[in-house]
DNA sequence: ACAAAATATGTAATCGATTACAAATGTATC
DNA sequence: GATACATTTGTAATCGATTACATATTTTGT
């Protein structure tokens, strides 16, 4: 069975082409009755636009890619989720790369805006190589670049994030207000915006609490559970053991407890330990992860309503360069007093 | 900067755009000399395809959609991550959608095949509706759906799959193994066809060894943590024990483990309990999980492999059903002997 | 009742790449 | 040197929806 096309919706309905495109797309302009017509031709033939079609008359893909670095990572989910609840309502598909790919094949990423394959580009990976963030910024298109979770310090692109820098101020004065003054960190990926951030907002509010810091208390990480391993063994290994540890991710807090507890440490009874993003897995770990969440999904509908907005309409006011949105304290029993 | 098109390229080449176009997609029939001419007028002119154009011509949309039931779970971010690596290769892009939301929206899943937004469907999720299994079933290119992980056993699809069975006979011999007799199970959903398949080759297995299988030691799950809690609190209210857990799943593994550690019985010296998937996690849990390990990433190479040879040549032998992949058995710290 | 304005519909060009077919050019064979 | 054959290139139709513009129809105001 071939699908029907206007011509034969047009045909059955006794009309011309355009009207029946003027009734799919723009109802109040045509009259009751052939609208009621078209909409009878459209079930009897079982008529599908197709998009390939309209795209390239409209010159709009109807689509938006999603750049991530990393695909396996469970901690983008629940933002894709958020996109595409928002992007389907509009009729709009997602389109998923990971920069890894991109990078490995040559591609470049700005050929997605250019050859009509997306409308506009959602980024989630703040670590990209200079040179693809200057290839963004020199693209013909960049008011269609929004970048979500991290994003690119000196380029100046719009972004949707979550309170890194609240956030962290937060999780130190739980741990303060528990009694805790040795307080380490394990910090994110050192190259990375997020990291970066937290630890600067870290070592702030330390000093506004008037609290000690040994430079051996800021461990390097990378957000990973791996990383969260090679912690553990640095703090185990010290003299002065810091007596709660701040966490840049949930992973890297799972990893560190999870090390610990393989050289019989208990948490939080040898040590407080919190994290950051509170992922589905944090209420689940043993013990049960305290940690600063931000609502990931809306973090990716807001992306989304952001993104068409610019697309659809760019001239209006909704220019706005970022949206950072809150983040909660969330206790559960990875933190005790000391 | 407008982009250019083929026509563009023509003229700065001097030749017609046919010329162009089959030495972009076909360089063997055209000479040398402008061959080198063309490819230095699509230098010249930074010429990109537009897909919305080639898309109509040719009647392929270049790209697949992946559904799954919920973007969320990130069981399923390595399988994505191998399908995205193929098809990229291959320059095609990837739709991402939830049946979720397809559901929500009345949206149906076969427009995205009938409209040209995508050449075809990887399903992820065998709980399809009955009324959206016929109607994929009754679509114009069923040879275009292919299942991977899960699959709908009353309709004739092919798919990818792990080697369910085998893995749950691994599982259950790896625990009658160390000397367990009394071995108990988590189930999947039990409308889902992974978890029935799983339950009864468990079933089968302990008959095969000749062991005693009580009625309430098959628990009935769901795949997530929640589920595995609760089935902990109905294992600690047995009168007798099993004194080794088959799960389903790793997630349903580590809600047991949590929700008993939470009522201070300890895994393996207390119960064995072995998962099934070994996502990342298993081996960070505490303890580590053993598990029977299914390659996803692989799993979502072949799927899209085996996807793209019945796109591109659809009448060859390639019409294969079922792809079954080998998994393996880790044995990590979970189970021990009784 | 008639002009002006508003509404409804049709005609045909257009988006940009592909490809069947025709035409031109070059090469081999006797 | 003529013919058949292979190679290379060009012409123009085509995919299916959208929309500027023209035209037909109805409504409004006086």
């Amino acid at each position: 069975m071939k699908t029907s096309t206007l011509q034969d919706v047009a045909r059955v309905a006794n009309v011309s082409t355009a009207t029946v495109s003027r009734t799919l797309s723009n109802p109040v302009v045509v009259s009751e009755s052939t609208r009621r017509r078209v909409a009878d031709a459209v079930k009897a033939t079982g008529y599908r636009i197709n998009h390939a079609a309209r795209n390239l008359r409209t010159q709009r893909a109807h689509s938006v890619l999603v750049l991530l670095p990393d695909l396996a990572n469970p901690f983008f989910s629940a933002i894709l989720e958020g996109i595409s609840r928002v992007l389907a309502r509009q009729g709009y598909s997602m389109l998923i790369a990971s920069t890894q790919h991109v990078h490995d094949s040559g591609e470049r990423l700005i050929d997605y805006l250019d050859d009509a394959r997306a409308d506009g580009m959602i980024v989630l990976d703040g670590g990209l190589e200079t040179d693809v963030v200057e290839m963004l910024s020199a693209a013909s298109h960049t008011e269609r670049i929004l970048f979500a979770c991290e994003w690119v310090e000196d380029a100046n692109f719009p972004s949707v994030r979550c309170q890194n820098r609240t956030g962290t101020r937060i999780a130190v004065n739980h741990l303060y207000g528990l009694g805790h003054t040795k307080i380490a960190h394990i910090t994110g990926p050192i190259d990375n915006v997020l990291g970066q951030t937290r630890k600067e907002a870290f070592v702030e509010e330390l000093a506004d609490l008037g609290l000690e810091l040994k430079p051996e208390w800021i461990m390097t990480g990378d957000f990973t559970l791996a990383a969260g391993c090679l912690a553990a063994q640095e703090w185990i290994a010290m003299n002065d053991r810091p007596t709660a540890v701040f966490c840049a991710s949930d992973q890297l807090a799972m990893g560190f407890i999870a090390e610990l507890s393989r050289h019989d440490f208990k948490v939080p009874d040898h040590v407080s330990v919190m994290g950051f993003d509170d992922i589905d897995l944090a209420e689940q770990f043993i013990p049960p992860l305290t940690s600063i969440r931000q609502d990931r999904m809306m973090i990716g509908e807001t992306a989304a309503k952001m993104l068409l907005a610019r697309i659809v309409t760019p001239n209006e006011e909704n220019l706005e360069r970022a949206t950072v949105l809150p983040v909660s304290l969330v206790i559960r029993e990875s933190t005790s007093p000391p």
